[in-house]
RNA sequence: GCCCGGGUGGCGGAAUUGGCAGACGCGGAGGUCUCAAAAACCUCUGGCCGAAAGGUCGUGCGGGUUCGAUUCCCGCCCCGGGCACCA
């Protein structure tokens, strides 16, 4: 009798044998090819969720496969541990942060341990250690020494919720928190930044050396980076009397062909020249209305572009450089100072914006780019100066065309990258008032947070020296556990901590009680990964050698921007300070969907939740692992569905019976030859092969299925041989079954292995089951014929055949035969292996 | 508005290069075993017509290319996501 499957005793007891073997701890191996598997660092959250299950199944299938595949693996694990939802739980709890840190990370890790992941534990980092922070500090110390920190005094993302800054990435959907999803608000304050700018132009141009990266991820990167290709135009201020001045205003067009078309020009309302323009005069109060109406708009209104165009004249006036033309300088709320340099130059007849504002406010617009089939261009065939001063059309045109109307430009090519714009940039530029120019939308990371669980930012406040730096053999500033969450306190409530003295001058100062984006802390532990315990440097350079890039990364969409623009960025700053040759963290990525009930996200506030833990309870981590792989492929959003978890129960029930049966009571040495013997060998090659393909392109499901196929396929040998079927075979069979299913069922796999099958040794550093294709192909095979394009009958021919048996065959088919009468055969295509096409009329 | 995904049986999904649509699983129906049930095993399971053989329709909709289209092209519809006053 075989003993039945009894997961949650197997399970338990190779989780244990695993961990007193170290079977999954690793160290550089020069004489194997490495893969560095990793999933996204979690935040402990405490309870374990279905996503979770599939994230880090995903990534142990990688890892299981890789290693048998022969590669030196690392696949580690540890815990993103700073971060608000710890200081929330205190508030509501009194529990102090790391206590409820400390204890959700071993809830998880022992989540993690039940579901029989191979992470190698010993390389387990907690960011809120301080032996991992500390580097942190260290990180922000060398960045500051090479000039990419910056604190800064401008318009800020406060949300009201965390009581707290956020940096632009996150700011998501319609401008709430990407954490609690409060609206933001705008504050003007002076905070820290990382300088993330200085790279704007690689992080855009390696997206293209990722071909393992989603194409969406790398859109969503390259918008978020926004490089847009034009020109610096200057523009020179009038004063009062209309007369030009010295003074200068620089805007950024992308548009310099349609230069002779700016009949207005537009400040932001925050731009710092406005109340200097309009101060005392009688233009000040207009003016002051729509600064305020703007300052009145939501983030949500401003970015949206729904708020109304609303705008002032401020009384002044600048020089058009290409025609001497005083134009009107105007403020409006649809300008932003966030980009470019807060100023515009309106060209009305070619940007829909100026054209509503012109139309409302009853400015000219006169065309100055026509699209080749417009009337407008015979109409105003030659003319370089301004004769038509409004256009026909109800919205404006920005798509290519020819010039008018435009001195000695008239008649060039106009649009986006056209020989107009160069050549109008290349006038203004020998002419010293204008410059090709090259602007991106993505703004400085600011990483300064006003709340208490984080890492301490290691700079000190002098009233003599200014900002100065913590030396480094000072740090590291460790953040005191002696802080009364409940009241809502930070490290600004603590003399303690923030009395300090000046590194330099050693007078009285005051240490920065911010702490860092906990998004600083997941930026670089992936590199940690390599050399986890080192206590006398952030890493040892060859360790990181060995190991980096990532070979794998897995984990969710909603860090497309957020902590994957960041990780490229340290790693580029990274490799620049020479503690890596890596130019990119992550050479491969997969962005694994949502698990969903009813079509909603799980969350506890609608009630839909499956616990894992529940599931493991009832059917053993091997069933759950193997079915959340099952039911989608990795990167599509799946629907939970109990009744198909019983149904993968049913099938690892079913393997583990074949393997026992076949076995303990083995077959004779009976038919070996016999067809179904042939059949049955032949499917266990092909099935290699596919499951093999199916893990390399992550079809988890489909090589799930191939398993079931095998399976399906030695049950039909069983009975269609009866006593007389070959049992080396049938051993062989359940010996590659228990192989390929190794990586998704490691619990049952190994016991199979190690217990049923008597082997020595894990299942785990076996190494991977090969095949041969030429036993997996068949040797005779099923084709379909048609008949002028429909299949009218079916034929078995060897594998091989040649075009001109296979077209014998199919035309001395008698069915065939009956749905050609009356008709002559005008054409036969024959595809060899698959199908012959006969066409008749 | 712009840019990505996606739309296939009752359900999840498969079809890797243009070659038999629906693998595999779930659910359902019938059967074997049993006093009975559960479990296990077997058979069937896209719609319509038909007793069957077979026919016919069928991969969001409408066209096209092709001997042949879920797959390629053109034009739409719907769903999901991202971006959006970025000059």
């Amino acid at each position: 009798m075989t003993r039945p499957y009894e997961p949650h005793a197997i399970e338990e007891k190779w989780q244990s044998v695993w961990d007193a073997e170290g079977l999954y701890s690793v160290t550089e191996d020069p004489d194997r090819p490495k893969k560095y598997v990793l999933e996204m660092f979690p935040y402990p959250s405490g309870d374990i969720h279905m996503g979770h299950v599939r994230n880090y199944s995903i990534g142990d299938v990688v890892a299981r496969y890789f290693t048998m595949r022969g590669y030196s693996v690392l696949h580690p694990i540890g815990w993103d541990a700073f971060g608000l939802p710890a200081e929330n739980a205190a508030i509501k709890s009194g529990t102090h942060p790391a206590k409820w840190t400390y204890a959700n990370i071993d809830k998880q890790a022992a989540s993690f341990k039940r579901m029989g992941f191979s992470y190698d534990w010993g390389r387990t980092v907690k960011s809120c250690d301080v032996d991992y922070y500390r580097w942190g500090q260290w990180v922000f110390l060398k960045f500051w020494e090479r000039g990419l920190v910056e604190r800064k005094k401008s318009p800020v993302n406060w949300c009201p919720s965390c009581k707290t800054v956020l940096a632009n990435e996150q700011v998501i959907g319609d401008g709430v928190c990407w954490r609690c999803k409060s609206t933001v608000e705008k504050r003007d304050l002076e905070q820290w930044y990382f300088k993330i700018t200085e790279y704007s132009q690689e992080l855009l141009d390696d997206l293209d050396t990722l071909p393992g990266w989603p194409e969406r991820v790398k859109t969503m990167q390259a918008n978020w980076i926004g490089r847009s290709e034009g020109a610096e135009v200057d523009f020179t201020l009038c004063d009062e009397a209309g007369q030009p001045t010295e003074r200068t205003i620089t805007v950024f067009t992308t548009r310099p062909d349609t230069l002779f078309g700016c009949t207005f020009f537009l400040l932001a309302p925050e731009h710092p020249l406005v109340r200097e323009l309009t101060a005392g005069t009688e233009h000040d109060a207009g003016v002051r209305a729509v600064v305020a109406a703007a300052a009145r708009e939501t983030a949500v209104e401003r970015a949206s572009g729904e708020a109304e165009k609303l705008g002032a004249f401020t009384g002044r006036y600048v020089v058009n450089p290409v025609n001497g033309e005083k134009v009107p300088v105007w403020v409006s709320n649809y300008v932003l100072m966030e980009y470019g340099t807060g100023a515009v130059m309106a060209v009305p007849s070619g940007d829909q914006r100026d054209f509503e504002f012109a139309r409302k406010y009853g400015l000219p617009i006169p065309p100055v780019v026509v699209a080749a089939d417009d009337p407008l261009l015979e109409e105003l065939e030659g003319m370089r100066g301004r004769h038509l001063l409004d256009v026909p059309w109800d919205q404006a045109y920005d798509g290519p065309g020819v010039m008018v109307q435009s001195g000695d430009f008239t008649r060039l090519p106009g649009g986006k990258n056209s020989e107009g714009m160069r050549a109008v940039t290349e006038w203004l530029s020998v002419r010293g008032q204008g410059r090709f120019s090259i602007n991106f939308r993505l703004r400085d990371w600011l990483i300064s947070r006003q709340r208490y669980w984080g890492n301490p930012i290691p700079a000190i406040h002098c009233p003599e020296c200014g900002l100065v730096p913590v030396p480094a053999d000072q740090l590291p500033v460790v953040l005191p556990m002696e802080v009364d969450i409940t009241k809502g306190e930070t490290l600004a409530d603590h003399p303690e901590f923030y009395e300090t003295s000046c590194p330099k001058c050693a007078g009285p100062a005051r240490r920065e009680t911010d702490t860092m984006d906990t998004f600083t802390c997941s930026s670089w532990y992936y590199f940690r990964y390599c050399d986890a315990r080192n206590d006398g440097a952030i890493w040892d350079p060859a360790k990181v050698g060995y190991w980096m890039p990532v070979d794998q990364y897995i984990g969710g969409i909603e860090h497309a921007i957020l902590h994957l623009l960041y990780s490229r960025f340290f790693t580029k700053v990274f490799r620049d300070m020479g503690l890596t040759s890596a130019a990119e963290p992550f050479t491969n990525l997969l962005t694994q969907g949502m698990v969903k009930k009813d079509g909603e996200t799980m969350s506890k506030s609608r009630g839909n939740v499956v616990a894992p833990e529940d599931m493991v309870a009832r059917f053993g981590a091997d069933a759950l692992r193997a079915f959340i792989l099952f039911m989608a492929p990795p990167d599509k959003d799946l629907e939970w569905n109990q009744e198909g978890l019983e149904g993968m129960f049913r099938f690892l029930t079913r393997v583990w019976r074949y393997v026992s049966e076949v076995t303990e009571a083995p077959a004779g040495g009976g038919a070996i030859d016999a067809a179904a013997a042939r059949a049955l060998r032949r499917e266990r090659h092909r099935v290699v092969g596919k499951v093999s393909a199916d893990i390399e392109r992550f079809g988890f499901n489909t090589a799930l299925s191939a398993m079931m196929e095998l399976l399906n396929a030695a049950g039909d040998y069983r009975r269609a041989d009866g006593d007389a079927r070959d049992g080396v075979l049938e051993r062989e069979v359940a010996e590659t079954l228990t192989l390929l299913i190794a990586p998704y069922a490691p619990h049952m796999a190994e016991e199979l292995w190690r217990e049923v099958l008597g082997k020595t040794g894990s299942v785990h550093r076996e190494p991977w089951p090969a095949f041969d294709p030429a036993l997996a192909a068949a040797d005779e095979v099923e084709i379909a014929v048609q008949v002028n394009g429909k299949v009218r009958g079916k034929l078995t021919i060897a594998a091989d055949a040649g075009e001109d048996a296979m077209r014998e065959a199919a035309l001395g088919l008698e069915r065939v035969q009956e749905h050609l009468a009356g008709l002559a055969v005008r054409k036969v295509v024959v595809v060899p292996g698959k199908l012959v096409s006969i066409v008749a009329g």
